[in-house]
DNA sequence: CCTGGGGCAGCCG
DNA sequence: ACGGCTGCCCCAG
């Protein structure tokens, strides 16, 4: 499957991304906390970006800290669709953290 | 609200 | 193998 040709740092994101659930997010740095890598947040963002499987892979439910939802492979338009979609409301390219954080 | 500096796996020369 | 970039970032100032 998808998991295969991939370094294991970055299949191990991809594991955890698929744990989250429809109408929830979760946060670059949280990936990176439970994967035990507290500051590799940017190594996470990047695994995500290249992503082959931008549909089987949820990977638009993974937002900034701060609340802006970020940048998406197909653009972020199409990631505030998606989510809004799932149920979870993006006003001014934000979401509400406290109201949709997945924790780990 | 904007800015600089930090941090890290992957990719490419 | 080695070193220098490059990002779906983060946070302090």
């Amino acid at each position: 499957m998808f998991l295969d040709d991939m370094t294991e740092f970055q299949s191990s994101v991809i594991k955890l991304v698929l744990k989250v659930p429809r109408g929830k997010v979760t946060t670059y740095k949280e990936l990176a906390i439970a994967l035990g890598r507290p500051r590799a947040y940017r190594a996470v963002a990047n695994a995500l970006a290249k992503n082959p499987h931008p549909i089987k892979i949820p990977c638009h439910r993974i937002v900034r800290s701060d609340s802006e939802i970020g940048g998406y492979q197909l653009g972020t338009i199409r990631k505030a669709k998606l989510l809004v979609e799932e149920g979870v409301e993006v006003r001014n390219k934000k979401v509400d953290l406290a109201k949709y954080m997945f924790h780990f």
